[in-house]
DNA sequence: CTCCAATGTATACACCGTCAACACCAATTA
DNA sequence: TAATTGGTGTTGACGGTGTATACATTGGAG
């Protein structure tokens, strides 16, 4: 976002702090994320972050805001303006659990409540807002298909994200892990995202989960 | 769950300890909670504590445990055997996101990734998965009856949660404190039940979301 | 060249989780 | 009954944390 150049003692020691962070949050997770062992690896005091964060808090707004972006992009490459809207939402889905998946420390920072005051953090909500817009714009194209319920996309809309990160954050906090599933997991995240969608359909097609046994 | 009467030298420390434990998780979330301070509030020393509980995760996990069987005392409460599995499915939706919106930190500590080694607490686990099986029996009951998707339950009460607990984890961290709603919260809550419940629905009846101008 | 504001440091305070060594005491055993 | 034992509570300490305050440095604007 903010790019400033070369800067005076350091040589941006900002962003050398955020990426430090990011690094300590994906091999570490958030709980273990502390302003002094950044500074530590960074190879500053451990009172110069504070010159660039406020607080904690604001580094992991920080940091949230970023993943929100990351998620953004993916969705919104997931996004073909051709294919169907229900396409085009299981396609957004199936990313976003990738992503979750893929980054769980990230997307914890994002949605679990280390976080506080989210509401004073703008730009964090401004870059999640831009992410939820692309399913609400996906939305408005099924009802004016003909084929969503009608009336109002942003409730539709957030059935979806609901689901969605429903499931990532039980994926996330190992309520899968043991469980025993009828089906490969890949499958099982298809599964998931396919009968939740069909709750937007007007008349939704007759499936069945006739499962091979496993 | 293990009642010792009257002990030695504090007299069930134990319990004290526990509730001084989620009044201050109520009080302050999860976050602020200390070991060091419920010692304090109790009025034992700081150590005391580690007599009793092998680490803050372990008491956690006993918080955590004692809240899921909560929520399965609610949830079976909102069962009723002579009513449809689509509105015991309704009705257990919507007092677990009651629940959920009245104790939000105390369903942090189910959810949150406060608890480590979730796998660790067969009990914890245990209380989970009976609040679990409330939306299987329900939604085999459907399946059975011909007004849900054939083939598995264990899939489609999946799907219900995910979607309620994703609603509840969005209400909590705020994500719809400020955003404007098309309708008063319990209706929106209501909303989305309705609305999720569907995706379970063989021939889910047409409704529509034309809204009064709020 | 001087000075200022931005940047970095040293020090300190009040917390935290938890370990190790010790003190107490109710109940079991000799 | 007396000795012992094991569960319980305390003291003190170690190494960690977030962050406030006062000070030092320095690059660039005047």
């Amino acid at each position: 976002m903010t790019i400033e150049t070369a800067n005076y003692h350091h040589g941006n020691l900002r962003l050398a702090l955020l990426d430090a962070a990011i690094d300590q949050i994906k091999e570490h997770g958030v709980e273990k994320l502390s302003m002094r062992g950044i500074a530590r690896i960074v190879g500053v005091s451990q009172t110069a972050p504070y010159r660039h964060f406020e607080d904690k808090n604001h580094l992991l707004a920080e940091v949230a805001t970023q993943a929100f972006s990351e998620l953004y992009d993916i969705s919104i490459d997931a996004v073909k303006p051709n294919e169907s809207p229900i396409n085009n939402i299981h396609a957004t889905g199936l990313v976003y659990l990738q992503y979750a998946i893929d980054n769980p420390e990230k997307y914890r920072v994002i949605f679990g409540s280390r976080i506080q005051n989210r509401q004073s953090y703008p730009s964090m909500i401004e870059a999640g807002e831009k992410s939820f817009q692309i399913l609400i714009d996906q939305v408005e194209r099924g009802i004016e298909a003909g084929d969503f319920i009608p009336g109002c996309a942003l409730i539709l809309a957030n059935t979806l994200w609901t689901q969605v990160h429903g499931a990532a954050s039980l994926i996330l906090d190992g309520f899968y892990i043991d469980r025993e599933l009828p089906m490969p997991f890949d499958d099982f995240l298809k599964a998931q995202i396919m009968i939740g969608s069909r709750a937007l359909l007007l008349n939704p097609p007759p499936i069945s989960l006739n499962l091979p046994k496993k």
